[in-house]
RNA sequence: GCCGGCGUAGCUCAGCUGGCAGAGCGGCGGUUUCGUAAACCGCAGGUCGGAGGUUCGAAUCCUCUCGCCGGCUCCA
């Protein structure tokens, strides 16, 4: 017998019916659409299991979502069979945000279809079919999808071991189906279709290339409402627009695709950050250096950058006969640099940083604003050491990358733990010693992490954390990586207590990852609202009208002596009105405003970026609200 | 790289089935001297991403190419 929670909280025991039976039987029909045994979903036409405690799902519950998009793929895949005959269907999942299901079609559909299929699909919810589940057996199945030509649908056929095959009706419409699904298509109320795209079949680009259909769907109205609206404000906060309304950066036709030209507001964040950088690093004990953008081929066969990452590098460039090719990766010199005299155990550990630039060519599809670009600047470090210092390391890099990681107001981390893959360099005791002292620090630091068994490099273990853009993609910015391939390919040493030489332990890390994704990163997390210690702009100071322009351009003046990045937008004789949404579109947190009264008395009236006005402040007030929040690297103003 | 879409003034965009390249903002000049998100008038500004083709005629149709967008794949 199994325990039922019925959406009420009414409990009772069942056995041997259905959840829909048993609801059918209390006249329950219409709500519940799906149920939860032990965390797992399942099907209402499903027999209730023998045990446990089965609680029925409505449309309010957050697990019934996935069943509700489901449906909603099956509905959306019923109206393309029903505009576009000839159409193959492969799958068709619930994802985080809605649901896709890929098509191939006769001939290639556009946007502009897309409000078509949504008023068929429309068409089928007000229908309102019941859905329901059949088991076909083998036979009938492969007859079945033969008859159709669904190539697609007998690949997954032929993978499903069972006789007995699950498929989902609604209507006219079957089609091949685990589920669960919802009772009827009525059900699915509140949807949009919202993108195309092309898919490989299976992910697999030697697979033919399907068309992949994007919709969403919510239990209400307004679910479905407040999601578009989140869309439309992911859209403001994209890093390209702003990045071009803010003037941070652009990215050139001209130049070439995935080359950033920093503007003087970007390039003034990217300094502060670089000089932040800077200053935590050393105090971290990292010794900051210098390399070449370009090395000799030779190099590059050392390293087996040229075995293993050719086709990521630029062409080689042919110097004097000799080849030299653009840095993908700065690790060959910091080697080098160790290398250039015999280390003692002693001078252990050594930990090199640089802001290395480097060019790898990325497949023009990939390339994304800021976020996936071809020429960028590493935050790179190799921290080299004794085995014995492993541990500690570690647990102390991840430590300061989270601290570096907090200071730009990031809290939410997903970190991935990788493992090692199938075809590895080194010895397996130095996998196990880097892995679990990876697993230790994240442990004991308390990230969650998931652990991506074998994915690993085939030089190392590593640790990756993630952030999100606005539109909820993740990226990876911090990577923390053993690697025991170049310090054997390079031959580093250094000698232990015992006179002997000993291969020192290699770790290469990026906490920002690179200055462009990071900076991408940074613009959607505030939205181009930055704290004021990272403004590049702190504060302007606006005149009333142009008999304090002069007033103005002495207050910016004096401010800029105290250290604080200000402007006086005294030229134009623009009005006030029109200086502060001038100011409020820049997102500037200080707004000084000086009419004849503050002049008169040596003050300005502050205006927050939030639009509250504070009153006439005198100046030492600003300037000492400018240095606290600074220090603090407050985003508060 | 692959699929679909898009490239028109500095920016945002209009320009239907081929027939004299447009608007708003911004810029410049002038007027206005203004108190918390756009004062008013005028002027300039274009190889319609690039190359080739079809046509009497191409921003518009076709081919190639560069770039961008959404995905897929990739991501040492």
């Amino acid at each position: 017998m199994a325990k039922v929670i019925l959406p009420q909280g009414e409990t009772l025991e069942a056995a041997g019916v259905s959840l829909q039976e048993l609801l059918r039987e209390r006249g329950l029909t219409d709500e519940v659409v799906g149920a939860l045994h032990d965390g797992e979903l399942r099907d209402i036409r499903d027999p209730l299991p023998t045990e446990g405690e089965v609680r029925a799902l409505t449309l309010s519950d957050p697990e019934a979502l996935e069943i509700l998009r489901h449906t909603a793929a099956h509905v959306l895949a019923q109206a393309v069979l029903r505009l576009f005959p000839g159409t193959k269907l492969a799958i068709g999942p619930a994802i985080r945000d809605g649901f896709y299901y890929d098509f191939e079609f006769p001939e290639p559909i556009s946007h502009e279809d897309l409000p078509k299929i949504e008023e068929e699909m429309q068409r089928i919810v007000a229908a309102d079919y019941p859905v329901e589940r059949v088991f076909l057996s083998r036979e009938e199945a492969l007859e079945l999808y033969r008859e159709r030509g669904e190539a697609y649908k007998l690949e997954l056929l032929a993978e499903i071991p069972d006789e007995r095959i699950s498929f989902y009706k609604q209507g006219e419409f079957i089609d091949l189906c685990r589920g669960p699904h919802l009772p009827s298509t009525g059900l699915v109320k509140h949807f949009k279709v919202l993108e195309l795209a092309g898919a490989y079949w299976r992910g697999d680009p030697n697979n033919p290339m399907l068309t992949r259909i994007y919709g969403t769907a919510f239990p209400t109205r307004e679910a479905l409402e407040e999601y578009l609206r989140w869309r439309e404000e992911a859209r403001r906060r994209d890093h390209r627009t702003l990045g071009q309304q803010l003037d941070l950066y652009s990215i050139h036709n001209e130049i070439g695709a995935g080359l950033v030209l920093w503007h003087p507001k970007g390039a003034k964040i990217r300094r502060i950050i670089e000089e932040f950088w800077i200053k935590e690093h050393e105090r971290e004990g990292y010794q900051l250096i210098y390399t070449p953008h370009i090395g000799k081929s030779r190099l590059w066969e050392i390293s087996g950058h040229l075995d293993f990452y050719r086709e990521s590098m630029y062409a080689p460039m042919d110097i004097e006969g000799q080849e030299y090719f653009i840095k993908p990766m700065n690790c060959p010199f910091h080697i080098a640099i160790y290398k250039t005299r015999t280390r003692s155990y002693r001078d252990l550990p050594i930990k090199y940083a640089e802001l290395g630039t480097v060019y790898r060519y990325e497949r023009s599809g990939v390339l994304h604003g800021l976020l996936r670009v071809r020429g960028f600047t590493q935050d790179d470090a190799h921290i080299i050491c004794r085995p014995d210092q492993v541990e500690g390391e570690i647990l102390r890099v991840l430590r300061f990358a989270l601290k570096i990681l907090r200071a730009f107001g990031f809290s939410e981390f997903a970190a991935h733990l990788s493992t090692r893959p199938p075809k590895f360099v080194g010895a397996p005791e130095a996998w196990d010693l880097a892995t679990e002292s990876l697993r230790r620090a994240l442990e004991a630091e308390g990230i969650p992490y998931d652990v991506k068994e074998g994915e690993g490099a085939f030089y190392g273990p590593k640790i990756d954390i993630d952030i999100e853009d606005s539109l909820r993609r993740s990226w990876q910015l911090t990577t923390i990586q053993f690697d025991f391939n170049l310090p054997e390919r390079f031959d580093m040493t250094y000698i232990g207590q015992d006179g002997k030489k000993y291969r020192p332990y290699m770790i290469h890390r990026a906490i920002l990852g690179s200055f462009e994704r990071f900076f991408g990163i940074l613009i959607e997390h505030y939205g181009g609202a930055f704290p004021v210690w990272l403004a590049p702009i702190q504060a302007v100071v606006l005149p009333v009208t142009e008999g304090q322009g002069a007033y103005a351009d002495s207050v910016a003046e004096r401010l800029r002596e105290a250290g604080v990045r200000a402007e006086s937008w005294s030229r134009g004789g623009k009005t006030l009105r029109y200086l502060i949404r001038e100011a409020q579109l820049q997102k500037i947190p200080y707004m000084l405003i000086c009419g004849p009264r503050e002049a008169e008395a040596g003050m300005v009236a502050l205006r927050l970026r939030t639009g509250e006005d504070l009153g006439p402040k005198p100046l030492e007030e600003i300037i000492a609200r400018v240095r606290e929040r600074e220090a603090s690297r407050t985003p508060e103003l």
